[in-house]
RNA sequence: GGGCAUUUAACUCAGUUGGUUUAGAGUGUCACCUUGACAGGGUGGAAGUCACUGGUUCGAGUCCAGUAAUGCCCA
């Protein structure tokens, strides 16, 4: 068979992706055998797949190819979320563009749109991890506004309302002008901005003085309704109980006092403008202050502001400063830098306001949820975030999860005309239960109005894990029973509010149960400056241009490889060159393998036998390790000892110590053996490098059809001969000094040298003589019993090593490395010495500690007297 | 301003309840090596006052306190 020296990525991928899916792997059905879930965190349907994804969907393909090995049921959702405010802005866009103003449309007409421009865009992201080799169960892909996880939300809204839990309240939220609705406190980005501190100077009424205020928004005077001073602030004791005038509109407002004041800042005065200042809010309400709304939804002064009426808040701002300093209320101006809120959906700079909205009351879930993660129920990897969930968790506030928005779910509260509303699934519900309850008004379907707002994206998200099984709905049907709690939860740090937090309240309150059993917080990735990867900045490379490039193979490598749970991740291509490179490194082995002829006649040489031996408990230690890493959701490890295993333990070493003379045949047992390790090392490689693996797996041996590495039964663990690993290392140091020698005296291969070795204590390495001898191209290795002269030497351990060779031996250059291994092992020595002659040391310290230090000691001791008698032999 | 993390080689990170040779890995770097799997390779080397200052201990990269820098979250 005829195979490339350079592994070519491409074919492959394309060949054994429609494989699977022509096998159906990826699908799962509930049966008999344990279930392993993993729901995938919906990315955005307006999204394109960026190195987030990336990284977060490889770790979840990682898990999953792996429950599969393990033999359980493995079930991977796949599915996208509706994105109400981002998709909503795009569509809105894209309707501009055509000529179509949102308001001049109806809410089907719209919604027909977005559905359309959904179909179109919406599974971009999902046909690009197919690219990346994800196993989801694409049968089952899911939409947040599908039918059964539309009616899942309206439900449990109706249910949670029936339950007191949720209520419509004025509140101050964050409106975003642009998007034209309120958005929660975690989509408001603070942002640092250079502005200007304005010093505005309000009459006392009645009076000819003044009190100078500072503040960043002149505009918003207008909706001014007190000032505030610090009650022990004695600059401003006369003024209690006074009232002054709002420069320009002259509205006499209260001079009030509240310790909120900071006398520091500013002029230690504060104007107090409830309806659009959060702060100002809560002391309004402290002190019952009227609140005047100065602003229209779109950003524009309303009427209620008197002046500048129909103009931009930030145009406003530009024109009253003019007045105000005509007026003479203007004292100053300074430059300023404040932190002011941004929109995370349009960037819009957020505008506090009043206005009536949906929530839904957080306390008891909160308490709930909390509890779960703090007993163990659930597992943070890394733990560390548990403190960041235990803080938000216990000062919660009320969700504000009604949305200005039309695509999502329409809010299922409908408005009669007699000022009362009832909740109900549909209109006909609607009225049903409009007559129950009034049955002598005789409302018809006409007086009724549904609320125009949706809920909150998150409000469908939070329910996923159970939705996907239609378990809201049918919470006995089997497939929830069945798939849910799910396992693992692969997501990012910075939604664990917004999502994780909710999806386990949902999971307590409409399952009894946890959604999941561990959460992993991957990191954020980063460019190679440090920023956020992001369409905006344009850092991000192309995950495809990455994968065309290097292989989808290489790619997870890459990102896997320096990506430990919780850590950022400084993303760099060369992680992926890194990762193909290793690929590369596989299938040459492979070729090395397959170009051997076998001769059944041979008889295994001992260098091979020895070799089998020692890789089979090699194999073997390093399994068990990588069992113990994956334990701990440590995936970089796992994934770099599985890479050293391959590369150096069977790569560097064992096909090197099998490996039968250029052109002849190797034996049958050892071949055999080889492919078998090889096999098993493309098992534990698979869920990592699922594409290679599965060819090698399949050119290592005919296959009959579904012998297939993605669904074969991954090896147990078995125990392991650790003599022999000890002998190896042994030996391995021999081998290394030996090479040393023959670079230091420019000695090459194909010279071959003798060997002897004077004992001084055990033979540590004897059993791989001959492996030493073929590494090394070693002629013969004799055993004396007194120090050979006129040969360059090594010591190991205490065995002393002489290699005879015609060429003079420099005696200044050997007695200097000597003497360095004498002053580091005296070193050495020194400090242990520094233990054992510590009285309370041997006292205090437990015995095996002790013992250990003492052999230390002997093995030093008679290191050292072992190099002094090479030094005293080459100084005479 | 409050809270939570982090700080170990040039870079990215391990280092498990304090003791397993005067700290490890991958990458990079340097020197040497090329007709037999692989230069996308091989062999070998250099590289660290474990942020700083104290403390606890027979013993500290590991525990405690303080300081500094950085990051994240909240206001």
């Amino acid at each position: 068979m005829h195979i490339e020296s350079k592994f070519n990525p491409a074919e492959l991928e394309k060949k054994w992706y429609s494989h699977w899916m022509d096998k159906g792997y990826f699908h799962s059905e509930p049966d008999e055998r344990e279930p392993y879930t993993i729901v995938i965190p919906p990315p955005n349907v307006t999204g394109v797949l960026h190195m987030g994804h990336m990284l977060n969907n490889t770790i979840q393909d990682v898990l999953v190819r792996r429950a599969r090995m393990l033999g359980k049921n493995a079930c991977w959702v796949p599915g996208t979320d509706h994105a109400s405010i981002a998709t909503e802005n795009k569509v809105v866009q894209k309707l501009k563009n055509e000529g179509i103003e949102k308001s001049h449309i109806t809410r089907e007409m719209f919604l027909e749109h977005a559905w359309q421009w959904r179909e179109k865009h919406g599974n971009i992201i999902l046909e690009q991890l197919k690219k990346l080799g994800a196993s989801c169960d694409w049968e089952r892909t899911a939409f947040t506004m599908d039918d059964k996880l539309y009616e899942s939300v309206i439900d449990v809204f109706i249910d949670l309302y029936k339950k007191g839990l949720i209520y419509r309240g004025i509140r101050m939220v964050n409106w975003d002008p642009q998007a034209l609705t309120a958005v929660s406190d975690e989509e408001v980005i603070y942002k640092e901005l250079q502005s200007k501190l304005y010093y505005l100077q309000y009459q006392v009424e009645g009076e000819d003085s003044a009190i100078t205020i500072a503040t960043t928004r002149p505009e918003t005077i207008l909706g001014d309704t007190a000032i505030c001073v610090h009650p022990e602030d004695e600059r401003f004791f006369k003024f209690h109980g006074k009232k002054v005038l709002v420069p320009l509109i002259h509205r006499a407002i209260p001079v009030i006092v509240d310790e909120y004041v900071d006398r520091e800042f500013g002029t230690g005065a504060l104007k107090i403008t409830p309806a659009h200042d959060i702060n100002d809010y809560t002391l309004g309400l402290k002190h019952k202050l009227p609140s005047i709304d100065i602003f229209n939804d779109n950003g524009t002064l309303s009427e209620a502001a008197e002046l500048l009426i129909g103009m931009d808040r930030f145009e406003a701002r530009k024109a009253i400063v003019p007045l105000l300093k005509e007026a003479g209320s203007c004292v100053k101006i300074e430059d300023y830098v404040n932190k002011v809120g941004f929109s995370e959906r349009t960037d819009a700079i957020i505008e506090p306001k009043i206005s009536l909205q949906w929530f839904l009351k957080m306390e008891a879930f909160a308490a709930k949820a909390l509890e779960v993660v703090e007993n163990g129920s659930i597992q943070f990897h890394p733990a560390k975030f548990k403190n960041t969930y235990k803080h938000w968790m216990e000062n919660v506030k009320d969700w504000c999860i009604s949305r200005q928005l039309w695509w999502g779910q329409r809010i299922p509260v409908y408005y009669l005309p007699n000022q009362e509303m009832v909740v109900a699934k549909n209109l006909d519900a609607a009225l049903a239960a409009a007559h129950l309850q009034f049955p002598e008004a005789g409302f018809t379907a006409d007086d009724l109005r549904q609320d125009e707002d949706v809920v909150d994206t998150w409000f469908s998200s939070w329910l996923w894990p159970m939705a996907v099984f239609d378990g809201i709905r049918h919470p006995e049907n089997p497939e929830i029973k069945y798939y849910y709690p799910t396992n693992d939860l692969v997501t990012a740090p910075d939604i664990i509010f917004f999502w994780v937090a909710r999806m386990i309240m949902a999971g307590n309150e409409y399952a009894n149960d946890i959604p999941f059993k561990n959460v992993y917080f991957t990191g954020i990735v980063r460019d190679k400056v440090g920023r956020k990867m992001s369409k905006t900045l344009g850092n991000s490379p192309d995950p495809i241009d990455l994968i065309a490039q290097y292989g989808a193979d290489g790619v997870r490598v890459g990102m896997l490889l320096t990506a430990p749970a919780g850590n950022d991740l400084p993303f760099d291509e060369s992680l992926c060159e890194q990762g193909r490179n290793f690929s590369n490194k596989i299938w040459n082995a492979l070729r090395l393998v397959k170009g051997w002829e076998t001769d059944a006649n041979l008889t295994q040489p001992e260098t091979a036998k020895s070799a089998t031996e020692w890789f089979e408990a090699r194999f073997n230690e390093v399994h068990a390790l990588t069992e113990d890493y994956f334990e701990k959701f440590r995936l970089s490890d796992a994934l770099m000892a599985i890479y050293k295993l391959v590369w150096d333990d069977f790569c560097s070493w064992y096909l090197e110590m099998i490996k039968p003379e250029f052109g002849k045949p190797i034996d049958a047992i050892t071949i055999k053996k080889t492919n078998q390790f090889f096999e098993e090392l493309m098992q534990l490689l698979h869920p990592f490098m699922p594409y290679i693996s599965e060819e090698i797996w399949h050119i290592l041996r005919e296959r009959h059809s579904n012998n297939d590495i993605i669904v074969s039964l991954k090896p147990e663990v078995r125990s392991y001969d650790t003599t022999i690993l000890h002998q190896f290392e042994h030996a391995t140091e021999v081998i290394n000094a030996i090479r040393n020698v023959r670079a230091e005296k420019r000695i090459p291969f194909r010279d071959s040298i003798e060997l002897m070795v004077k004992l001084n204590g055990p033979d540590l390495h004897g059993a791989f003589n001959p492996i030493i001898g073929k590494l090394c191209n070693i002629s013969h290795i004799e055993y004396v019993t007194e120090t050979v002269e006129g040969a360059f030497g090594f010591v190991s351990k205490s065995t002393e090593f002489f290699i005879p060779l015609t060429e003079n031996i420099d005696i200044e250059a050997e007695l200097v490395k000597l003497n360095d291994e004498l002053n580091y092992t005296q070193g050495f020595l020194n400090s242990v010495m520094k233990k054992l002659s510590n009285e309370r040391f041997v006292a205090g310290a437990p015995e095996n500690v002790i013992a250990m230090e003492r052999k230390k000691q002997a093995d030093a001791e008679s290191r050292i007297k072992v190099l002094e008698q090479q030094i005293k032999g080459l100084s005479s």
